[in-house]
DNA sequence: CACTAGTTATAAG
DNA sequence: TATTATAAATAGT
């Protein structure tokens, strides 16, 4: 439409394809909203350009108008795959049902909403529950013999620290009375006389440390800790 | 644009309204598909004639045109009210959020996926899941004591039945003898030596009979159904 | 739908 | 950005 006549292909230079997309976007956007005022139709445009930038028109409200598409694609030409944004628009229901199930399960297996069930239901119900509750109190087991083992391992360590020092005590006197750093000074008293040879003695040493020193998260069942894998299904 | 100017008004003339729309549109088409050639834009283009038929065109494809544009729309020009478009997709990860965490809520509480919890989380799952214990055999007490009415209700129901069929077996003997309906024959036997007349020993007669016709459902617990109200929370 | 006169869009500078 | 020669779109027939 000009000078010279173009060919509908990419426009090699890149500073005569931006004119070009400047003038004839301008062009495009005029004719949409005269479509759309001569003819009393919804016109909705969306235009990136190369770099990206956004221009749209719409004749209403571009909302309105894509929702009317979605909808028209919806119901009327149902034959292919769904457009994304009507998928997205099913998506948005199923995900709400499955929201809304899993919503109802978790109030039931919290004891609420029980009214409809049946005997079988709740049943079923209560032995979710126990199920469940035997893997929590296996898990605060499991929590325990961690937190036992790794006081376990301080303990060992201190011991053997505590021998380094005694060793490095007898050989000299005087020399490194007041170096106690390299380990958070836990509360032990300063080893009276135990033998740190045996292994056993470790152990039985490291245990009795962690029993007086584990945090009282929890003090319910400070003492019966040990017991929980076993007692927990008692009830049944 | 022709042999007259036309003002950019609504078309008064039907038909030439018509006319004017279906050149327009296959003109607005046209030049929407040019500049998306020539200009490498990406082009969206919806539009509905006054009688609602949906045309509409994209340069690649429109799912991807118009996510972009809800993306674009919730990213940087966030100064409005939200598009329904952005809407529907934001509304769309909230639920998705939420049903995640719900979902996760409840296999927690299958005793699933506790690996990353704390003793205090832990103690907590417990403390849920027993109170969803109590509720739940709680309810499965209403169960059977309502049971229990139905059966008693019926139980009465068949005394009263029992009595009037011996009172007209006691009138005029031969005339009804094998008349049994009206009452499902439950597995009772024709009444030994009892006397209905006390209510005591209705209830009395009623209960056993629930006890000994009750449905098996739930053979577990065929017996202890009346201690669970009161046992349920004896495993703390 | 085809024609065509007069209008509008736009390529190049 | 404004100009302008020319191509393209289109109103009325």
């Amino acid at each position: 439409m000009a000078r010279e006549k173009i060919e509908i292909k990419r426009r090699a230079n890149a500073s005569a394809r931006q004119v070009t997309f400047s003038k004839r976007r301008r062009g495009l956007f005029k004719k949409a909203q005269e479509l759309s005022i001569l003819c009393e139709a919804d016109v909705a445009l969306v235009v990136f350009s190369s770099t990206g930038k956004l221009y749209d028109y719409s004749s209403s409200s571009m909302k309105v108008i894509l929702d009317q598409y979605i909808l028209y694609h919806s119901t009327i030409q149902n034959d292919g795959q769904p457009t994304t944004l009507e998928f997205k628009s099913k998506n948005l229901k199923r995900i709400k049902q499955q929201f809304e199930d899993t919503s109802q399960n978790l109030r039931k297996m919290h004891g609420k909403e029980l009214e409809g069930l049946s005997l079988k239901d709740l049943q079923q119900l209560e032995e979710q529950l126990e199920m469940g509750l035997t893997s929590i109190r296996s898990q605060k087991v499991e929590h325990r013999i961690k937190e036992i083992k790794e006081l376990q391992q301080k303990g060992i360590q201190m011991i053997e620290e505590n021998t380094k020092l005694r060793g490095q005590l007898n050989e000299g006197y005087g020399s490194l009375v007041e170096n106690n750093d390299g380990c958070e000074s836990l509360f032990i008293e300063p080893l009276e006389n135990q033998d740190p040879q045996s292994s056993e003695s470790i152990n039985t040493y490291a245990f009795n440390f962690k029993l007086h020193n584990s945090p009282v998260k929890d003090p319910e069942d400070s003492v019966t800790s040990l017991q929980l894998g076993l007692s927990s299904h008692s009830e049944l």
